[in-house]
DNA sequence: ACACTGCTGTTACCGCAAGTAACGTACTGC
DNA sequence: GCAGTACGTTACTTGCGGTAACAGCAGTGT
């Protein structure tokens, strides 16, 4: 059997994306209280593996959501960046997340909320630590494009940022509520959180007969 | 020692108070991961007895869930109901929420990442389960006052529905952003979050000298 | 041939938190 | 006196994250 030390690197390397599919298959099945027993054995090892190729729950965890990160942040920056009117712009990318979270979501769910960790004690492993769980990034992405693309006179980067954050949150809660009870399409949606961002809210009248007047 | 079913009752019902306001105690020292052990210990008893009381842990979080998010919702209320123009109404609304999480990070924390529970295996107690976590709460609310003074046209209902949800997560994720990373006053974020919510980046113009064009 | 390194993998364990069982005690109402 | 019910305890089970300690196997330098 040959093997130099680039083929073994890659073979780990291959091993490593071997573990992350069967973490995702579990992941997938069980949704976000899937145990390192239940990924180990999936994978067909022991936890020690696992343990040794991510460091703790917390690196897999976050191997695992850099890899769906990534690929949705992928779309999102396509719609992102499509040189048509602005309106459309922010249609496109709202529908993009919320395919995406339709299709996926146990991943969505496990991505949204990983517990937060906490309890590892003392020992604390220097790996990456707190790699910005998603909404952040997605969060300082937006903000970035808003910077670049919006003209918001002085001051705007930090208008972009608190409106990078605050859009996606927006995105978030209607996308996890709408994901419940489906109670419209997903294009309705679009339209209705678009007209939100369009300033429907301003521009629309007062109830005849409001309470108490 | 005289004492009649009643007295019995509230003596029950007060001590159920203490244990709540000695749980209040360790999640302000100790975050979301406070441990049932160290609640019991807090409130001088062990942990069996909070089990009685409160069922599961579960059942402790939404006890002290409701204390909170009803104490919230009163101020927001306020807010909300007061007989200002609109955008008064927004700011202020606001304001309440950032100054309420800006002043109890640690109890804002424990009820927003709850850690989902989960693993309870497979007992799964009856109790009510799910109630509501807060920002559901929070954005049906709101819905709900959007639609009572808001003239949307037909099916506003589902628009506002749609826009409690959203704007509720606006607030929230970009409040949590904030709350990190402090890097404005609270009066500029919330000036800045009404600006988004009035439509301002849809009046905003192009940046000149885009990427690609 | 040899030890050495570095990876793969194992079994068996620790610590800790949630949740329970079994038991004892005080008080009330009949 | 006796049932009922709340309070309280100690001691336990289960399950998960995480860690030794050990064993095999490929390739490398001498």
């Amino acid at each position: 059997m040959e093997m130099t030390q680039e083929s073994r690197r890659t073979a780990s390397e291959r091993r490593r994306r071997e573990l992350l599919e069967a973490a995702d298959r579990v992941v997938l099945r069980d949704g976000p209280e899937a145990s390192m027993n239940a990924i180990a054995a999936e994978a067909g090892i022991t936890k020690p593996i696992l343990y040794r190729h991510f460091g703790d729950k917390g690196g897999l965890y976050r191997a695992l959501a850099v890899r769906h990160t990534d690929a949705l942040l992928a779309g999102l920056r396509a719609a992102l960046d499509s040189p048509v009117p602005r309106r459309d712009r922010v249609e496109a990318t709202l529908d993009t997340y919320l395919a995406a979270i339709e299709a996926r979501p146990q991943v969505y769910r496990f991505l949204m909320h990983p517990s937060d960790e906490g309890q590892t004690g003392d020992r604390g492993f220097d790996v990456g630590r707190h790699s910005a769980p998603l909404l952040r990034r997605l969060g300082e992405e937006l903000a970035q494009v808003i910077a670049e693309r919006v003209d918001l006179g002085p001051a705007g980067g930090e208008l972009a940022r608190v409106w990078g954050h605050g859009i996606v949150g927006m995105m978030h809660a209607a996308g996890d509520w709408w994901l419940r009870e489906q109670p419209c399409s997903r294009a309705q949606l679009v339209q209705h959180l678009a007209d939100l961002l369009w300033g429907r809210l301003a521009a629309a009248g007062d109830r005849p007969g409001g309470p108490g007047f």
